[in-house]
DNA sequence: AAATTATGTCAGCCTTATTGACTTAATTCC
DNA sequence: GGAATTAAGTCAATAAGGCTGACATAATTT
């Protein structure tokens, strides 16, 4: 990335750095931030899909299978909010590649409960430690009587209505006065 | 979004609740809470482009075009790390429908420098205050002394040769002693 | 027996990205 | 002053991952 023309006082004085330039949490820094933290966060995962020949939409499914065994296909479609034929044809690669494995459900024949196989598990691994070591290194430099407050601040960012469900399948706590 | 089949310890007693269990800042949650909170927070502009006839390519463009006035092409390619063709249809677009202005360079007249014209400083602003009004709410919820720490996190995500250019390009501080 | 539900699938379309090759105009280098 | 480089634009082909609408099948519910 090579440098945009920027207004004059584009460097602030080292002095003034120190008197709290890093503590400019303005919506607009925080906008542009999000942007290029989010590409950053997704990039490393893309390119260990690519070798497998696989793209994002086959990420999030082998992440929510993982996370939720025994996953319907009904849910899934409602977790990820995409239509039922974009989902169907991830799901028909990731069963032909031998990723993931659909049974049949015990109470309501109709139903196919997904799990991963071994490979499925192995790539889902994979993923997400690629995910969680960078989340690690991130929250890591915030001192850990304040790390509520990072979760505070990304569930502040959801639709309201969908707090609950997130908070649900997080299998985590999103209300505020969770922070501590 | 319905509820996915899950572990039985699903809701924690109200005891545990009070006790931290929003503190739980493991990797995992925050990777899946980064997952939905980026998808809430594009939604929303998303919806307002599609009523132009435009996307989410469209909306980077007006982004930094309007942060950045008199942006070169070379300079919006390399900040949004695609390529030449990709940029060029939706400059296309953008250009054809009046918001972006192209004028020859003073000293350099083979570049392009791009300004917003007025329609598009409202449409970028319009953008702009659905995100800022978002993140706004989010940050809000962090106590005014602790905002800064969000800015470390979001900045640790990023892949450190990016740091410095991203810190340019947003003029702050992402350096860890900027927090506090 | 009829209606509903869970899933799958066909066909066609859109946006946004890619690669590779080439053109034009302007600047820089020697 | 001529050659090489650079900034920008463009053509053609391809891919991923979304979408809509319509329809089929099997299982469950009413």
């Amino acid at each position: 990335m090579t440098e945009p023309r920027l207004s004059p006082d584009d460097r602030a004085p080292a002095a003034l750095a120190h008197a709290g330039a890093g503590a400019d949490t303005s919506p607009v820094v925080l906008v542009e931030l999000l942007f290029f933290a989010y590409r950053d966060f997704i990039g490393e995962p893309d390119r260990l899909l690519a070798r497998y020949g696989f793209g994002r939409a086959h990420h999030r499914v082998l992440h929510f299978v993982n996370r939720n065994p025994g996953l319907t296909v009904a849910e899934l479609l409602s977790i990820l909010d995409i239509t039922k034929q974009s989902l169907g044809r991830v799901l028909r690669d990731l069963v032909a590649g031998g990723l993931i494995e659909q049974r049949a459900g015990a109470e309501d024949r109709r139903q196919r409960l997904m799990y991963l196989t071994a490979a499925g598990m192995e790539l889902a691994g994979d993923l997400l430690a690629l995910q969680s070591a960078r989340v690690r290194r991130a929250i890591e430099q915030v001192p850990p009587a304040h790390r509520a407050w990072v979760k505070v601040f990304l569930a502040g960012l959801l639709e309201s209505d969908r707090l609950d469900d997130v908070a649900r399948l997080t299998q985590t706590a999103l209300d505020l006065d969770g922070a501590h």
